[in-house]
DNA sequence: GCGGTTCTTGTCGACAGGACCGTAACCGTC
DNA sequence: GACGGTTACGGTCCTGTCGACAAGAACCGC
């Protein structure tokens, strides 16, 4: 039917009902660590469709840059940072009718930032959000287009990253205390860890942390402050802290 | 430039310069064993550009098929394979000029099978062939477009399924010796395993094999016939076999 | 039968990691 | 300033995991 459509960016030569053109997209989940919970950075529609709902930011791709750049650039403009942060590509999206105006295919990315809460403060309001991921788990709240199942993936691949790369200390600042580090372990996995034997597996030979030999003021309800430490070099061949093998994988073998 | 261009199938309202219209593909690394070795299939060029270089299989991705569905289709198509074989997405790529015809992002699809020799003997064989992994990753071969990165992901993809996904199953037979499972892993991680300890791994509680009763045929060289066996459902939740860590990641501190 | 090869079973020991206790250093209130 | 509450830190015990290695079992060709 669009045999006759051709987008004048396609060489001649080509029939166009071969290739039928496609939106493509960047979306970026972008993580938090806040009063000790995982977070998820989102902002209110003002369009149709879904006008009014809860969406991960993004935007679309031009054709003069690469997808990484896309993806650094939506998370520019929507949070004004503009380092290279930990960005990593985690999944495309392409159903049909995962968008009701047209084609479009989105590719995910990942990036966690620390202490994104001025940066929404300082944007609109009512426009951007740091939500409780638990919130989106949950159900509580709907997102738009196919975005909780974006979102949901994004969460299992950090799940991965944390065991395999040195995720965990993009979560935390230049310097930070192993109660920190710990916390960022057990918002992520929602497992307990005992503080006695992470600090044996961070402190350990290896270059995973540095002391600073400077200390935390304790919190309000007191306690011994913490050292404060900073990211050695071995994050970046991997984690030190591996989950323990799910226990519900071992089965009676029946006979 | 091309806000007079716009494709009919984009409606009205959207200004197509907003909205830059990219072709979508869908790109299928297949791996398989083959003496021994890993391999993957390629498919020859038959047209501009890259005419007569190797390739990775793929094609376009349809609107009314979802990814996943353009990524079973063209397995399909190049090897008559129909099953829902294991078929993982890995990574999308769109850099600008990655193909000189036009603005071309596409998703990388991983599939294992095994014994493809003779789904490749049926097909033009001057069209496709099976390709030791080696061969590739020391630059002996070139591929077009940006196929090579391609290969390096999905090798990378398929270290880490081996570990945290039941993957290695795919790569063998219904029915298959330790040995043979065991060549998988060495194959792919390229290091080597005691045959003992493997053993101890797999053979342990948890329904990971399920032994058959019958023995296979020992090789020219002799041999103890080995048992054969199947795979338990214990693969469906993760795997048994897990690398060591990197000994060279353990550097000497400097103070 | 005999050496060679591969598969299978068994033993030993090092090490990682979970559980747990005691101590240290801060907070608040009394 | 003494005292309980809270958090951080250091150490011990102990078990399960896993690598190294040895020995036996079952086949081959000669």
């Amino acid at each position: 039917m669009a045999t006759t459509t051709r987008p004048a960016d396609f060489p001649a030569g080509y029939d166009s009902s071969q290739f039928p053109p496609f939106a493509v997209t960047v979306d970026v989940v972008i993580l938090t660590m806040s009063q000790g919970r995982l977070h998820v950075l989102l902002i209110r529609r003002g369009e149709a469709p879904y006008k009014g709902m809860w969406a991960v930011p993004g935007g679309f791709k031009r054709p003069t840059e690469t997808l990484d750049e896309a993806a650094k650039r939506e998370l520019s403009e929507e949070t004004g940072v503009d380092a290279a942060s930990l960005l990593t590509q985690f999944g495309a999206y392409g159903d049909p009718g995962r968008d009701p105006r047209m084609n479009v295919v989105t590719v995910g990315y990942l990036a966690v930032l620390r202490d994104v809460g001025a940066i929404v403060a300082g944007t609109d309001a009512a426009a951007a959000s740091l939500v409780p991921l638990v919130d989106l788990l949950d159900g509580t709240l709907n997102l738009a287009f196919d975005h909780l199942q974006i979102v949901r993936d994004a969460i299992e691949r950090v799940r991965v990253e944390l065991e395999v790369t040195g995720i965990a200390t993009a979560f935390v600042g230049a310097t930070f205390t192993l109660a920190e580090l710990r916390a960022v372990y057990e918002a992520i996995w929602g497992i307990e860890l005992d503080a006695a034997n992470f600090r044996r597996s961070i402190a350990a030979d290896g270059d995973w942390v540095i002391p600073t030999g400077l200390r935390s003021r304790p919190g309000p309800a007191g306690g011994r402050p913490a050292e404060l430490y900073r990211a050695g070099r071995a994050w970046l061949a991997g984690g030190p802290i591996h989950r323990q093998q799910d226990a519900s994988r071992e089965e009676p073998a029946k006979p």
